[in-house]
DNA sequence: ATGTTAAGTAAGCGTTTACTTACTTATTAA
DNA sequence: TTAATAAGTAAGTAAACGCTTACTTAACAT
């Protein structure tokens, strides 16, 4: 039934340091809340599926939100959740190039919500459900994403590439169509029965749509 | 903290007929999980929501499910939970006026969301906890929704008024960037510091560069 | 070898969960 | 008036919840 159960760690029985069965725990815990939601997840199957005993979570976490804060780290630290787009996109915003501009940017955001869809559950409980992970996700990506897309374009409109438009009704669009896409293959349309297509194609025929819907 | 509670019903301290008393518990429980869900929903929450005592839901319900069972029938029959577009945009649709049906469908959805927060929060709570809802809404509207707009979007193109585009693509791209703004309303920016627009602007907007964006 | 430390557990704490039982009371029709 | 019926409740139930306690055992420097 669901997708992707990876119900016991290879480091089973084994004794593990600190600071390695921390990071089980919050691996596993972050697996579970990003299926079930930080409330539809026990404690018990978290330490199931990290293969220790309940009582040693609370070793580890001070309780239960804690191990949530520190998925949040883990998340944002270990490695970016997101494709910092400042440094994507730093060569083909330089070259002026908006067909790549936005073809990468959807490219490179179906990809990481392909490969790691835990994340975009995680999200959307997040922000359901009123965690913080949701002002976190907006500040440090939405925040950037409208900052740095946004002048871009205003610069292209500068020099007559692009009609007027109000930037932020532009990011909102074609990240509507990448997010919407994504969500819809990973929640909705799973079977693909309304829309099959490869992320490539998708975010050329988007970035078309967009393109030419901004055109001078 | 939450934004809508509306924590006892008017009909408190009075005995009511079974169906009444019925109706009301669906719809203390549409609210309540609507804003946590139904694994972070409790019984005696959704009872004491209702001011009635916990053991008339089960006299109502065969069991929890059984209520988010009834909300379904709720949401799907007492008043269909999203204007028909079929029926809405006929006459756009007999006009070929392109904007007009694009444009109206935008508003509709952005007006519907609006002032029925409950349904899409529901939903995406009803997807990511896997409940059978998201497959009654995607057989019952999504599937309605990419027929309709689909075939119009493949009859225009077949007048040359559109260029040729997968007409499936182009219905994700729209719906996206409608529902996109709609749950960022709802859920994530709901300072509007990113985005601040009316819905007749939005529409407007979201209409033009699309449109612009398939025209030959 | 041994004492210290840290990683681990079994068992259970009080509370909350979905759900039940045994009982009470308002409504209504003969 | 009264008997039948349906709407309601107080007070439970066993199981599951987050979390704690008292204890065991592996790892390792001395």
């Amino acid at each position: 039934m669901t997708p992707f159960t990876q119900t016991e760690t290879v480091t089973a029985g084994t004794r593990l340091p600190a600071e390695a069965r921390r990071e089980a725990l919050v691996r596993a815990a972050m697996n579970l809340f990003s299926q079930r939601g930080f409330r539809g997840t026990t404690t018990r199957e978290i330490a199931q599926a990290a293969g220790v005993s309940e009582a040693i979570i609370f070793r580890h976490f001070a309780n239960k939100e804690d191990l949530y804060a520190a998925i949040l780290d883990h998340k944002a630290c270990h490695h970016g959740p997101l494709p910092e787009p400042c440094e994507l996109l730093a060569d083909e915003i330089a070259r002026k190039d908006d067909r790549a501009v936005f073809q990468k940017l959807a490219v490179s955001f179906l990809e990481f919500h392909e490969q790691d869809p835990q994340f975009i559950r995680l999200l959307m409980y997040s922000a359901l459900e009123g965690h913080e992970l949701k002002d976190m996700f907006l500040n440090r990506n939405v925040r950037e994403m409208y900052e740095m897309l946004g002048s871009y374009i205003h610069q292209r409109q500068a020099e007559k590439a692009f009609r007027e438009v109000n930037p932020a009704v532009v990011v909102r669009a074609f990240i509507g169509m990448i997010i919407h896409h994504s969500i819809n293959k990973l929640l909705w349309d799973t079977e693909e029965q309304f829309l099959k297509i490869s992320n490539e194609e998708a975010a050329r025929e988007f970035t078309d749509i967009l393109l030419r819907g901004i055109a001078r």
